[in-house]
DNA sequence: TTGCAGCTTATTGTATACAAATGGCATTCG
DNA sequence: CGAATGCCATTTGTATACAATAAGCTGCAA
């Protein structure tokens, strides 16, 4: 996609992922357009975008809202999420590379470093924890599975997710991965998709329990 | 969506699903433009969106074409759907109401008359079937389950699906809602989603069958 | 006071002109 | 003859002006 366009798409997801444009809270073509400092046109096809991925939604006039998700909401998203990466586990059982396999042990050990230290780098955990994520759908081999996949990954407390594991379960995350590559190597794709499915659901209860401490927390703060 | 945008829409997604617009060719945004009576403004919203549902794909300079899915592809977005209406039936089984279940029992009964008679009325039972399973969608209660399975369930060649079941097809089809009906009725998830699995794969096997037969008519077509 | 009618303003939809980028062709040079 | 290069035609991207629609407000009447 072009310059203009693609930095309108870039900047208001990530204003939205952000939380600096409020779940909840209307969306302006003009205001977004000044903001990304382009006409328009292009903020336009970025917010049709974004509605396609269920950042945005809009009421019955066309105008445009944050996505504002309840935890039943997001239970349902890592359901999805949980069947389509089990899903595509089974598939790249019968279909990743040698080649592949050796980049899934590489960001594997890269992640394990990360929390391997007194202070754990969690940025370089999740990076990498993306990366051997993608390798696995790349190995699914199926557009479809990959851009519905694209659609459940990244809802905007997805982001935060990681951010609220705490070490242990870090460290679980990374023993997953360690049992999918013993799966894969097996050509075992059942067990390489019930390994991913228990992975999911874990970080959703990690977010559930973070997200409820969070809310707590912001309640006190409304009461003092 | 507003009217010149709707029209365009409806208008280019009919035009690929009949084959006007054949699968592979190049699509020029002021070429439709003028074929819907439309500037090219909602004809590129409408591109972007059907680009969102892979009816049409762009290259590395976003030249806009025809998607052209290959056998391999189709039991791609079949597999992918078979589990999704799977995981829709299996949620619709606990939350369904007593109305559901009556319209269900409704459509099925309507789309039994419009197969057990002497001239099998196929586009009646068509509609009948797609209400039925719009309203396992709808029990399923998931929005984006639902929109998911609006990216599977309308590929090109799924349209011309029924059409090409033989009357024996119908009427196992028919059965399986039967079975669904009952699953649904005694609660119990993993039966109905058990059925619906092989109710998809059986329109699967159907269609690629049908498929191979058209192909090879078209073949002998062109030789002679 | 409440509810509604009509007007005003805010916001999105559409058309169009122009800019940018890409592809194809022809020409030229090795 | 083949490959590279530059130019022209085609196509898409962006900005902007204007149209259409919906929301909100004001004032009047029941």
């Amino acid at each position: 996609m072009s310059r203009a366009s693609e930095r309108a798409y870039n900047n208001i997801r990530s204003m939205i992922l952000s939380g600096e444009l409020q779940p909840g809270s209307q969306i302006r073509e003009e205001a977004l357009a000044e903001l990304c400092g382009v006409s328009r046109t292009p903020v336009r096809d970025s917010l049709r975008r974004l509605e396609a991925e269920m950042f945005i939604r809009r009421n019955d006039s066309q105008r445009s809202f944050v996505a504002d998700w309840s935890l039943d909401d997001l239970e349902d998203a890592f359901q999805l999420r949980a069947m389509l990466e089990a899903h595509a586990a089974k598939r790249a059982a019968s279909r990743i590379t040698r080649e592949q396999l050796g980049q899934l042990r590489f960001h594997n050990a890269q992640l394990k470093q990360a929390i391997d230290i007194p202070n754990p780098d969690v940025p370089k955990f999740l990076d990498h924890n993306r990366q051997f994520h993608a390798i696995i759908v790349a190995a699914a081999a199926s557009e479809r599975l990959a851009s519905m996949l694209g659609q459940v990954t990244e809802q905007p407390v997805v982001l935060r997710t990681a951010r609220q594991y705490d070490l242990e379960n870090l460290r679980r995350s990374h023993h997953d991965h360690d049992e999918l590559l013993i799966a894969f190597d097996k050509r075992d794709g059942e067990w390489a998709a019930a390994v991913m499915t228990g992975h999911i659901r874990r970080a959703f209860h990690a977010y559930a329990q973070a997200h409820s401490t969070d809310t707590e927390i912001r309640k006190s703060n409304l009461a003092a």
